[in-house]
RNA sequence: GGGGGCGUAGUUCAGCUGGUUAGAACGCCGGCCUGUCACGCCGGAGGCCGCGGGUUCGAGUCCCGUCGCUCCCGCCA
């Protein structure tokens, strides 16, 4: 016995005239009252079954009955199509199996949703994700995954990293994310935290001088879900010894050049730009621009600064800046439309957004025109590169307010006018982060990436005395305007490691509680290193080309962080709450009065 | 924590300014059909209109609350 001589999808006409045996799943059956043909479904694709009843009898019997998704055995020959029934859209169209006989391996319940349905609700699919991922297109994105994983592994083994693997079950860490905690059975009134990232224990790796790890990493963080954050996500993990900012660059730059070029066939065109932190802060707004469109911001703040427009000329005199973006076509924007990008720009802490229009003629329409001198306009229009056609779009106000507003408006009209082209890519590292950033709500700084970031060397004897001038060798991977990935060069001193501390508010005794196991390894010697840490979800979200997470993670949470499929997270038991030394047995959920 | 959208048959949706018996497509069940491939044709079953309250002579429709899903802000070093 053997359940097939063939995948479904790999027959063709090379087999006519063989024996055939195929298994898997009813994909379709379309019954004639006569002839029977059914699609026969595995993970390799579909072939055709034919049962005829003067030819095979009994297996005509079993196809009549068999209902869509059962599990199907079936022997017979493959056979040529006549030229009138091949099917040039199937990839075994030109040949069928005709059968002999036909079993039903395992029966199917009719569905809850057929699969070719669109658009049906999340918690019913992953409450029946066994059925929800025969999809085609769910298929071919986990088949996309592990192609992705498998070519980052053998790209990292051809370079001498060792895959190893760090705890699960771990320490707290008092900055970032929320943690997951798992109480301590053995240490009632403890816990364990689950890991943000391996960060801490791959640089315990470096210090052991294994040179070059990696590990596909599952991460844990428990803040809200959105359409590209999932409560567990997975991360490519790696670090380097003895190694700068810009051979991390390379190596990533060269992996996801192997992994375009082997799942999309496409080129990318090496290198990818790498702009500083601040330059795209101020063209872009933005410190993961898209660069597959324009509409780059121009700073105007010395055009407009004894202009006759007071909001342009009081931004100015009080410290703040004036910058402008052209969108090419925005022109032919209603007074509502153009209303509604001033609520947007409200939504985003402005005051509003001016807007200078250029008709077909390049004629000025603008409600601020006449505020203008011809000079500041000309100016104005020049600096933005603006033509015929297009709107210039202004907002004044403090640099830091400009810049979301603006930041936020470019992805927004590129979206509004179809500004990216669909089958460019924009990979690019933006570098030179602050090391810092001033937390207004706490009042002290905190890490812009993380704690144990380098600082450039030449900034170092800023940390105490200007800690916000200070730049990091920090760096993310930015593709299509989507952070896929961040990274730093790792400070490796243990004295300058307790200075960022100190910077960031801890005591040396927090420090050391906290962070001891680090320094204890940073005084025995610790190589130059650093790392990045590539988000395998996104990556893999934009290889499938799909806008939701929970399209490539197998078996994602949904609302709340739910799982449908299994219920989790349920009702600990009496005994688990006992175990745990816990007196007090919090409920899930409050009903509200 | 806050805001927006959605919630009607197994599924996806329609249901207008409140008004008889809540519809369609697909699926399901039964029948017919020997070259289909989204097979076709005929017939049928299937609904706490998310839940609770309110307004009204009358609520799928309006109001309040609540729950669920979803997107966004906060948050995510």
């Amino acid at each position: 016995m053997t359940y097939r001589t063939k995948h479904c999808g790999n027959f063709d006409v090379s087999q006519i005239g063989q024996a055939a045996i195929a298994s898997g799943w009813t994909a379709r059956r379309r019954d004639h009252g006569g002839l029977v043909f059914i699609d026969l479904r595995d993970r390799s694709g579909v072939v055709q079954l034919v049962i005829d009843p003067e030819h095979a009898p009994s297996a005509h019997e079993v196809a009549q009955s068999v209902r869509v998704e059962s599990v199907l055995r079936a022997t017979g020959k493959v056979v040529a199509r006549s030229p009138e029934t091949v099917n040039t859209q199937l990839p075994t169209g030109a040949i069928e199996i005709l059968v002999d006989t036909l079993e039903e391996l395992a029966p199917s319940d009719p569905l809850p949703f057929q699969l070719d349905d669109q658009g049906v609700d999340e918690a019913l699919r992953v409450r029946h994700r066994a059925l929800d991922l025969r999809r085609d297109v769910m298929r071919e994105t986990q088949y996309i995954r592990t192609t992705t994983t498998r070519l980052i592994r053998r790209y990292l083994e051809d370079r001498d990293f060792w895959e190893l693997e760090t705890p699960i079950l771990t320490k707290s860490t008092p900055e970032g994310a929320r943690d997951f905690v798992v109480p301590a059975r053995l240490t009632p009134g403890s816990v364990y935290a689950l890991p943000q990232s391996p960060q801490l224990f791959k640089q315990l790796f470096m210090m052991a001088g294994y040179e070059r790890y990696y590990q596909i990493a599952r991460c844990f963080r428990d803040e809200a879900q959105r359409a590209d954050r999932q409560l567990e996500f997975t991360q490519l993990d790696l670090e380097m010894s003895f190694v700068t900012r810009d051979e991390i660059l390379d190596l990533t730059e060269g992996l996801y050049c192997e992994i375009w070029q082997q799942i999309l066939g496409v080129e990318l065109p090496r290198p990818f730009p790498r702009i500083a932190h601040a330059e795209a802060m101020l063209r872009f707004g933005s410190d993961k621009p898209d660069l597959r469109y324009g509409l780059e911001i121009s700073d105007i703040s010395e055009l407009v600064r004894e202009s006759g427009f007071s909001v342009f000329a009081s931004a100015v005199k009080n410290d703040g800046v004036v910058r402008a973006l052209a969108c090419p076509g925005a022109a032919s924007l209603s007074r509502r439309e153009l209303d509604e990008l001033a609520e947007f720009a409200k939504e985003w802490g402005g005051k509003g957004l001016a807007y200078l229009l250029l008709d077909a003629a390049g004629e000025i329409r603008s409600p601020i025109a006449k505020f203008l001198s011809e000079q500041e306009i000309a100016g104005i229009v020049a600096a933005t590169g603006a033509s015929a056609g297009d709107a210039i779009f202004l907002a004044a106000d403090s640099a830091p307010v400009v810049t979301r507003v603006l930041g936020a408006l470019r992805p927004h009209l590129a979206s509004h006018f179809g500004l990216a082209d669909p089958s460019a890519w924009s990979m690019l590292f933006v570098v030179d982060f602050p090391l810092f950033d001033y937390d207004e709500d706490a009042q002290r700084w905190v890490a812009e990436h993380h704690m144990f970031t380098a600082p450039r060397a030449e900034d170092e004897d800023r940390i105490e005395s200007d800690p916000g001038s200070v730049l990091s060798e920090a760096y993310d991977f930015v593709i299509n305007g989507s952070e896929i990935a961040s990274g730093s060069l790792r400070i490796n001193r243990p004295e300058l490691q307790e200075r960022v501390f100190r910077t960031v508010g801890f005591s040396d005794e927090e420090a050391e509680d906290r962070f001891g196991f680090l320094l204890r390894a940073l005084r025995y010697g610790a190589p130059p290193h650093g790392g990045i840490a590539p988000g395998i979800d996104r990556t893999v979200m934009l290889l499938a080309g799909t806008d939701s997470i929970r399209d490539v993670i197998a078996f994602p949470k949904i609302a709340g962080g739910f799982d449908p499929l299994t219920g989790a997270p349920s009702p600990a038991t009496p005994e688990q709450w006992r175990d745990l030394g816990l007196s007090i047995k919090p409920t899930s959920k409050e009903p509200k009065a």
